[in-house]
RNA sequence: GCGAAAGUGGCGGAACUGGCAGACGCGCCGGACUUAGGAUCCGGUAGCCGAAAGGCUAUGGGGGUUCAAAUCCCCCCUUUCGCACCA
């Protein structure tokens, strides 16, 4: 008898899982795979407890999925370039480098500390060259099938900085640094076009069945498809046009508009323009003053980028003073320039009909542009076009609309669309709200992209044998300029491969989701130097069977890798689509009502939890305390009720391992228990069977926890009856042998060996310290999963309720496989029923059998 | 504004496909053991009425379906999350 410590318990077992290479596996064709995989972290420096819920269920679901049998890969890694560590250096002078090794190490110390079962063997860091080489690989193979492609686009760019901001750090049109106002700037970018793959990744996520509902609602909102026409309305040419001088450049002759509703066209009065439109540039030329209309473009194309997108800006426009004709009605309509009408969806121009769109209607009235009625609701109430005080965006009745009218709007569509293409003026189009995503980042900490600028040949893709493009050690960093590595001349300057001529490489670095969107297919073969990962292995492990992480990346992170995944499949190396087949999102931990951040001052550490109660009872904690995907609020309380399990657990365990350890001990024999004994052994299976349900395939970790206190209760209720309690509780020796029916340790043996087998996912340092004193020698992997009767699990005798009326009177006491007419007599019978149906007329008497009687009176 | 999810004791949370609401834990109350207990073991703990037996009321609010509703349907309220001029 000894008491629970855990420090020791934990330091011993880490030690000898590391000595064991106990979590290393390798491809086993004869066994079933299971890839669990928990979202990489970036190295901060610290994990919190937040964090580590994370890996802690992961690893519960590794552990176990490893006892049943299979062969279990459960890597961890770095997801360690991006911006932090490269701020840092700009402010405190350290290298990132420097700086993400070290915080690598102290991470990595923490997740030991805490007993994650991870394959440290394949620990892999993308801001390793052997990791971020295929990055560079993989570009040049999109570059080929040009899913790479350079682009003008336009970006935030912060004056004072010098450099580029990402969306999030432009904070109310100022940079988040210094409070600059942010400007647009047009720059050459790196973009990779997932658009190519974006009706496949919609479709895929119609079969993703193990993915939350959440999530594929955020993706496929993200993907925003929609289906329409784009239709082009010509130019009213101005007379000036046909005597343009020799340098004009040729008239255009139409405006493309796209838009979703061409069942509303002949209601379309007017045209709008984005201020980015081609278009305006040509107007500006033939205006009579052409500075006036520039200076109000200019003026909307400064409003704050973030603010036009999300709408909070006032709808205004102005006219152009030029005409198209909408070519359904054959009427010349106003084309204007409006700054709510954006440039990159769609054509960047739209046909405005404020009929039917409440957005068009607002403009038409504060303008005072014609409003024509083109859809008439089903309800009845007829619109007018002078009096309607919003737009009907409904479907409803076609009116004048020439052969049109008649037509119900939705059969309209069709039709419109069908004539549009015959007449040769549009086309039916698929829009989508997702875009080609920009990779180019101005920054030094991240993988250089493989390509040159050469004087003679242009733009020149490293060779393969070249790769990596090293990342050269910057020495310092202001926190100026642009892309740190253009002042790098050792970097910059180099020779064309092609002409052996001067050229300069490319001095962006990519975005780090880049180095995500596949490090899962490293992980299976982590080492591999002639190639990203060998297709066969990849064969075997993947996909993920088990991704576990957090919500924030339901979209960006889950969507890229999701890209990827199809890239490499249609390279030949991957024989699958979707990368993840079952996903859980985690929920966060709150302190104080606040996600835990540095900042906020409100992080709990797991070495400090770790050093006051143990890896184990932080582990049981943060399982125990609500279901995985639920946020959470942290209380110390919560983890000190859990140490005291383990204490409770610890010591009943502990002070029976003498009587039950040794050999010889037979199997329980059903037919010679005492009910005490078969009410033990009842419960014991009954908790084998809730937490093997609850672990798999739900992922119930709170209540598999409970079922464990529960059998640990019933332990302490069977040992008080069987004498032994006392003794064993108050370290007298002497009467632990008071137990003397060969029965009693038979049952005894299964229940705790039970539970110290189903307690190992939690607490497996406490189990293994416990198995051992159990008498094994082997460890709990291969003892393997504990397995259940269900004859065993089966009550004998129940409790059955009685209703009259839906309220409970009674309870009967009978044997589970009491029949249906047996419950209604026995529950007729009862004189508390009877109190209750005396003098009444019993209309009905449901039985729902081994559940509950219900008694229908007067 | 649109969409989704959720709302259960003092607290975190249970409740399989409609079948005893509140498992398990925290907290609190009581008892035992103790020089002592903040350790440990045992018991109690939704609210109201009642000495008790027992009864009544309760799963955000209101209606409905059903022998039976936390669970299914309708309306409303609140919270959280996501999207937000996407033509």
């Amino acid at each position: 008898m000894s008491d629970y410590r855990p420090q020791a318990i934990e330091s011993k077992w880490q030690q000898a899982w590391t000595d064991a290479r106990a979590f290393e596996v390798s491809e086993d064709a004869a066994r079933p795979k299971f890839y669990c995989l928990e979202m990489f972290a970036y190295p901060s420096g610290h994990a919190h407890v937040g964090h580590v819920r994370n890996y802690i269920i992961g690893d519960v679901v590794a552990r176990m999925k490893r006892m049943r049998g299979f062969n279990v890969l459960h890597p961890f890694g770095w997801d360690a370039f991006g911006l932090p560590a490269e701020n840092a250096a700009i402010k405190d002078g350290i290298h990132p480098q420097t700086s993400t090794f070290a915080n690598i190490a102290h991470m990595k110390g923490q997740l030991k500390r805490l007993g994650i079962s991870y394959a440290w063997e394949r620990e892999i860091a993308t801001c390793q060259p052997e990791y971020y080489k295929w990055n560079q690989w993989l570009f040049l193979k999109m570059f080929e099938r040009n899913l790479a492609y350079r682009k003008r686009s336009t970006v935030n760019w912060c004056p004072s900085c010098q450099t580029v901001l990402a969306n999030e750090q432009v904070v109310d049109g100022a940079c988040w640094r210094c409070g600059s106002a942010v400007l647009q700037r047009e720059l050459e970018q790196w973009f990779l076009r997932i658009t190519a793959y974006a009706e496949e990744l919609l479709a895929g996520t119609e079969r993703l069945h193990q993915w939350p509902d959440k999530v594929l609602t955020m993706q496929r909102n993200w993907i925003g498809r929609s289906a329409g026409v784009r239709v082009r309305f010509p130019l009213v040419p101005l007379d000036r046009e046909a005597v343009a001088g020799p340098d004009a450049s040729p008239a255009p002759a139409d405006i493309e508009i796209f838009t979703t509703r061409v069942d509303t066209i002949y209601g379309a009065t007017f045209v709008l323009l984005s201020p980015e439109h081609e278009m305006v540039e040509h107007f500006a030329r033939g205006a009579t003053s052409p500075s006036e209309l520039l200076a109000r473009v200019d003026r909307f194309r400064a409003q704050d980028r973030t603010a036009r997108l999300t709408g909070e800006i006032e709808k205004e426009g102005f006219d152009t003073g030029r005409q198209a004709i909408n070519p359904f009605t054959g009427q010349n309509i106003p084309i204007w320039i409006a700054n709510f009408v954006l440039a990159e969806y769609g054509t960047g121009a739209i046909m405005a009909v404020p009929a039917h769109d409440q957005r068009d209607f607002e403009f038409a009235r504060k303008y005072g542009l014609a409003v024509k009625v083109v859809i008439q609701p089903p309800s009845g109430d007829r619109l007018e076009d002078d009096t309607m005080e919003a737009a009907y965006v409904g479907d409803g009745r076609v009116v004048e609309s020439a052969e049109f009218t008649g037509l119900a709007s939705t059969a309209a569509i069709g039709r419109m669309s069908e004539a549009a293409e015959r007449r040769g003026i549009g086309r039916r189009t698929v829009q989508y709200r997702l875009k080609d995503w920009g990779i180019s980042r101005q920054r030094y900490w991240g993988t250089p992209i493989p390509i040159l600028y050469c004087d003679r040949c242009g733009v020149v893709p490293v060779p393969p044998e070249d790769l990596p493009v090293l990342l050269p050690r910057v020495a310092t960093f202001t926190g100026r300029g642009d892309s740190p590595l253009a002042h790098v001349a050792e970097f910059l300057n180099t020779t064309c491969p092609r002409c052996g001529g001067a050229a300069q490489r490319e001095t962006d670095t990519m975005d780090t989701f880049f180095d995500s969107s596949w490090y899962f297919y490293r992980f299976c073969d982590p080492r591999n130097d002639e190639l990203p990962f060998h297709p066969a292995t990849v064969a075997y492990w993947a996909p993920v069977d088990f991704y576990s992480g957090g919500v924030e990346h339901a979209i960006l992170h889950l969507i890229y890798s999701r890209f990827f995944t199809r890239v490499f499949r249609d390279l030949g190396m991957v024989h699958h689509d979707e990368p993840f087949a079952r996903l859980l999102t985690q929920g966060m931990v709150l302190k104080a009502g606040a996600v835990m951040s540095k900042s906020k001052g409100n992080v709990v550490d797991p070495d400090d939890m770790i050093n006051r109660y143990g890896a184990d009872a932080l582990r049981v904690y943060v399982m125990f305390v609500a279901p995985p995907e639920k946020e959470v609020e942290w209380t110390d309380a919560g983890l000190e009720g859990s140490f005291r399990f383990l204490n409770r657990l610890w010591r009943i365990v502990d002070g029976v391992c003498e009587t039950i350890g040794g050999d010889g001990i037979p199997a329980p024999d059903q037919e010679r228990l005492s009910g005490a004994e078969r009410a033990l052994r009842r419960k014991t299976h009954e908790t084998i069977r809730r937490v093997t349900l609850d672990l798999d395939p739900r992922v119930h970790l709170n209540t598999a926890v409970s079922a464990l206190m529960e059998l640990v209760n019933e332990l302490y209720v069977f040992c008080d009856g069987a004498g032994c309690l006392r003794a064993m509780v108050r370290t007298d020796a002497e009467s632990v042998g008071t137990l003397e029916r060969i029965e009693t340790v038979t049952v005894l043996k299964e229940a705790v060996e039970s539970l110290v087998l189903l307690l190992s996912p939690f607490a497996p340092h406490m189990a293994e310290e416990l198995w051992q004193r159990l008498g094994h020698a082997g460890g709990i992997v291969s003892a393997g999963w504990p397995a259940f009767d269900e004859h065993v699990a089966r009550h004998e005798e129940i409790v059955v309720p009685v209703q009259v009326n839906g309220r409970v009177r009674a309870r009967l006491r009978v044997p589970a496989e009491a029949s249906e007419g047996e419950l209604r007599s026995l529950a007729l019978a009862d004189p508390a029923v009877q109190r209750f149906t005396q003098g009444r007329t019993v209309k009905n008497v449901v039985v729902a059998r081994g559940k509950l009687v219900n008694v229908v009176v007067q």
